[in-house]
DNA sequence: AAAAAAAGAATGAACGTTCATTTTTACAAA
DNA sequence: TTTGTAAAAATGAACGTTCATTCTTTTTTT
């Protein structure tokens, strides 16, 4: 059994409240008072933990970021083949957007849009770096079509959340079977 | 020669303003007096042309939307084959996205947060109806994979939004031969 | 000279942040 | 175990600022 301080489970509460706030609100529509109240906590009490607004921003996008990129390497190991590895990393991502939808929902937003400070932004782009290798990777092998780690991304786990905020919006359903088929879109747009 | 009122030409100017500064700092986060200030205008002066402020980002929203989508179908007719008339589309578009940089970031802005209203969101959407149908004769014709409109859309056009994102913070250089092979994936991705 | 357009100053509400105070916690002495 | 107390955590009210919007007056147009 781990001990959780209360202080840990005050900040977990405000960390909570402002993901869900931003992401029904946006950021600069998000009071601190209202993120207060959601926590059961006083305004004041916020700035124990955070400097100001824009750092509580800047750590649970920091926050998030790290939980997202764990999970996206999960059971990944480099030693495996390119397409192996690929799909592995895709359907961690993918189904991390598809459950996670909150913290999914609260990175669009960062990624996005002016909220978060440049340097944290860049920070978090720095996580993805195992894909990037794999990418390299198969284009040596002359698995993959020469295509910069910009594009890769763009046509391949972009995509993604897409299809999460849309699904979120109630107009459509990702079930499994339409996660394969998109899968193989994904995998069709890269490979020689 | 067309006859341009004065009017007009300062409700052109406050729409000019509103897509700058929302583009560098977000909607919220773009007060109404700098607004005013940019076009040269008293801020009261607004409420001539607009209920107030939201009313401004959804007129503005949907004019560029309006002009974007015009934008998309240009030389686009309906009797070419379903091969030529995506090609021509998609062009249309990543063009549109490369070229008009601030009205492309708009839109991406606003599609991506909550500052305008759900129904003229909704709006918008309506306007890509002949892609869509150029999508389901591709599908009855065993040209395009059995995809709803929605991944079609997140794996072809989507991504291009992406790459007009990272270009304008100057990580790329997106080029004509770039743009090539990226159409390439694009189509790669949903054809059967 | 009447009407329309535009302006600047004013208003009231909302916000981020801080301050003075109270409440809770930790722990040593009895 | 109880009590005393100092530090830490938390609070609600208050401050100064900013903002969207309106009001009254001035300028421009017809």
């Amino acid at each position: 059994m781990k001990a959780i301080s209360k202080s840990q489970i005050k900040r977990d509460a405000l960390v909570k409240a402002t993901i869900c706030l931003v992401n029904n609100n946006g950021f600069h529509a998000t009071p601190m008072s209202k993120i207060a109240k959601m926590a059961n906590v006083s305004p004041a009490t916020i700035y124990l933990y955070f400097k100001n607004k824009q750092d509580l921003a800047n750590q649970v996008y920091m926050e998030v970021k790290a939980e997202f990129s764990s999970f996206a390497f999960k059971d990944y190991d480099p030693g495996m083949s390119v397409e192996e590895g690929f799909q592995k990393i895709w359907m961690n991502i993918a189904t991390f957007k598809l459950r996670e939808v909150d913290h999914a929902l609260f990175l669009s937003q960062c990624d996005n849009t002016p909220m978060i400070d440049e340097e944290s932004r860049q920070q978090g782009l720095k996580h993805l770096e195992p894909l990037v290798e794999l990418w390299e990777r198969g284009k040596k092998e002359g698995i993959l079509k020469p295509l910069s780690p910009f594009v890769l991304y763009a046509f391949t786990i972009y995509p993604i959340t897409f299809l999460m905020n849309i699904e979120n919006g109630g107009l459509c359903k990702v079930d499994e079977q339409a996660l394969e088929k998109a899968y193989v879109a994904a995998w069709d747009s890269i490979k020689l």
